[in-house]
DNA sequence: AAATAAAACGAACGGTCGTGCTTTTTCTCA
DNA sequence: TGAGAAAAAGCACGACCGTTCGTTTTATTT
């Protein structure tokens, strides 16, 4: 008989080339967008036949999922853990995400982003995945900077979440000016955003004076 | 015989209520997550009444759009060209944004956002309406930046398109948080964010030192 | 080479989709 | 109130969807 473990055998490795193409075309259309049919299609394969890899749609695209994340941690999250602890391994996370997002995201769409979207109000396995996932890496860049804070590279004051949270902004920013804007200047307005932040946290400065706080009660009325 | 151009003919009063109901259903699935059919079934009408009304799904889709960017403005812009220019009127523009985005975008959905990731490589004229609709927000938000830096609110170094990248990100940083994560710290992130951005722009201070320079050459590496 | 398991196929199912038609109902104005 | 237009319904179409099932082809092992 067959052994399902082998890893070259024919079922693991026509499941794998149909996870590659489903990569493709879920980056451009989105997990929703992605169909059996025109998997199938773009295989030269049956419908069934690709069906029968995953047993249902939900599983396909949960599969998707975890590939996206695998190829997403080993191109901007492992290499950086080569780099010493603290603002080197933070910057160079960084700078590895917006390579990433240059040369393909940008080009080809982000499973991450289109995929948040469509599933952030439907309840699943699918979303449960969405948000496994997205935690972990935000996760990782959470321990990153709090490594840094613990380094003194970054002021103690610093919020890691808070630090996440905004670079995590600046990278949705990039993905929106840049794909549906079609601003090529996204990158470089990124990489300046990065820059801005790190610096509010690396010198010791006065706390941000509340300026608006004025403003903010009388800015409903009118 | 009837005018069509009366305000309370038949015709357009019923045109609204599809209006209506395809914005609430748009802002939670999406405009390609908008269908005819389920739309007349929640108005209690027939496909092909509700279809009448627009010709086709790509108008329908360009009318909720419209009609989006139009609650939009009313509820973001309009009301914060009462206030004096410079850093108030901008300040308020942010905090309308925010109280939309926390009462009616973070329970139901955002249109701009949902339609920006379906269509960012989709040509046509559903992208193009979304692109026209984006930029015309965006150049508003422009404009009260360049005004506070003739006030003298900000200063001079500030730049607007830079400023208005940071602030779109923030707030779709907060969509997703809140949206996917449930993260309820997210709105008080997205105003510490705004408070920060601003403070680096009122006072004068040294340029970001640019501690990144020597990693972000060796980041790729490892 | 025969036996057996895995993989792929092909056809069909019930649904939903957007979109044309024609017919009926409803509104509106003279 | 009756003529006529506007609005809504009803119906059908072709296409695609995810999924199931029985059959056939291909791999793998004895």
């Amino acid at each position: 008989m067959a052994k399902p473990g082998n890893a070259s055998s024919k079922g693991l490795q026509t499941k794998s080339a149909i996870l590659d193409a489903a990569l493709a075309i879920a980056s451009r259309d989105g997990l929703e967008g992605l169909s059996i049919g025109m998997l199938a299609e773009a295989l030269g394969m049956s419908k069934s036949g690709v069906f029968a890899h995953f047993g249902s749609r939900e599983e396909l695209q949960i599969a998707v999922i975890d590939e996206y994340a695998r190829r997403f941690m080993n191109a901007v999250f492992h290499p950086a853990i080569g780099l010493p602890r603290g603002l080197p391994r933070l910057a160079a996370m960084f700078e590895n995400w917006l390579h990433r997002v240059q040369t393909v995201e940008i080009p080809n769409g982000c499973v991450f982003i289109s995929g948040a979207v469509e599933f952030d109000d439907r309840d699943g396995p699918v979303r449960e995945r969405m948000v496994t996932v997205n935690r972990g890496w935000q996760g990782e860049m959470q321990k990153a900077a709090r490594q840094a804070i613990d380094c003194g590279h970054l002021v103690p004051a610093c919020d890691p979440e808070q630090l996440v949270f905004e670079l995590y902004g600046v990278m949705l920013a990039l993905h929106h000016d840049a794909r549906l804007l079609r601003d090529a200047r996204a990158v470089e307005r990124a990489r300046r955003a990065f820059d801005r932040i790190i610096a509010q946290h690396t010198a010791a400065e006065a706390p941000p004076a509340r300026t608006r706080a004025a403003h903010r009660t009388a800015s409903v009325a009118a």
